[in-house]
DNA sequence: ACATGGATGCTT
DNA sequence: AGCATCCATGTC
């Protein structure tokens, strides 16, 4: 029997994603996620969100993605290094996005973790969001409710205070679509490598 | 419901 | 200069 974790009274959620998860491609673990739960651990109590709405970026022949035909610099320097890895980066100067490098080192693939379904910590996430009615259902509006910030880059998933509990069953369906927030890309604009959750109400609106 | 504009600072 | 966004405020 596999090592696993209760949350909520014992509502059993599933066993830690390792290493050899993250080594697949980015459109692989982006829909695989799908389902699972992220977790923050800070001291006694612990963040809980399921996830429920990603992104795959392909790294060198995609153009929407930072490490576009190999594009290194110190922001994204991370996404070069093995998967497992955090990458988180601000953006319009008071926000961070939360992405998860996968596949092998040189190979700059990562998966935006657009949404999530807060489970645990609720409280907390709220206070997190002062006055803000949608908690976690955006790229940026769930790492304000962790309080994620840049000094996570480059953390390791596998081993650190964050990590991704396998979601126990997959009882849904996946909806493809476009990314969002990518008008700057030509060719890889309209592919659909937007992965949710059908019917969740956590998934990001669009405009 | 939909449209607009400001916030705010890091990155290139 | 532009950004893998959010929120408040305006109009219908």
């Amino acid at each position: 029997m596999k090592a696993m974790r209760r949350v909520n009274s014992g509502k059993v959620i599933g066993s830690r994603r390792g290493r050899a998860f993250f080594y697949n491609d980015a459109c692989f673990v982006a829909k695989s996620v799908l389902g699972d739960f992220l977790v923050f651990r800070k001291g006694n109590s612990r963040l809980i969100g399921r996830i429920v709405e990603t992104e795959a970026y392909l790294g060198l022949k995609d153009d929407a993605s930072h490490g576009f035909l190999g594009k290194k610099t110190f922001r994204n320097k991370v996404l070069y290094e093995k998967g497992g890895l955090i990458y988180v980066y601000s953006i319009y100067g008071i926000y961070y996005c939360f992405n998860v490098v996968v596949s092998m080192k040189e190979s700059p693939q990562s998966v935006f973790i657009r949404a999530l379904e807060p489970i645990e910590g609720i409280e907390a996430m709220r206070e997190k969001r002062n006055r803000a009615k949608d908690l976690t259902n955006g790229p940026c509006r769930w790492t304000m409710a962790f309080g994620i910030d840049k000094s996570f880059s480059g953390k390791d998933i596998i081993s650190g205070e964050i990590f991704i509990l396998k979601g126990r069953k997959k009882e849904f369906n996946i909806v493809k679509a476009p990314r969002v927030g990518i008008d700057y890309a030509s060719d890889s604009k309209d592919k659909p490598w937007r992965y949710y959750i059908e019917g969740s109400r956590w998934v990001s609106k669009r405009k």
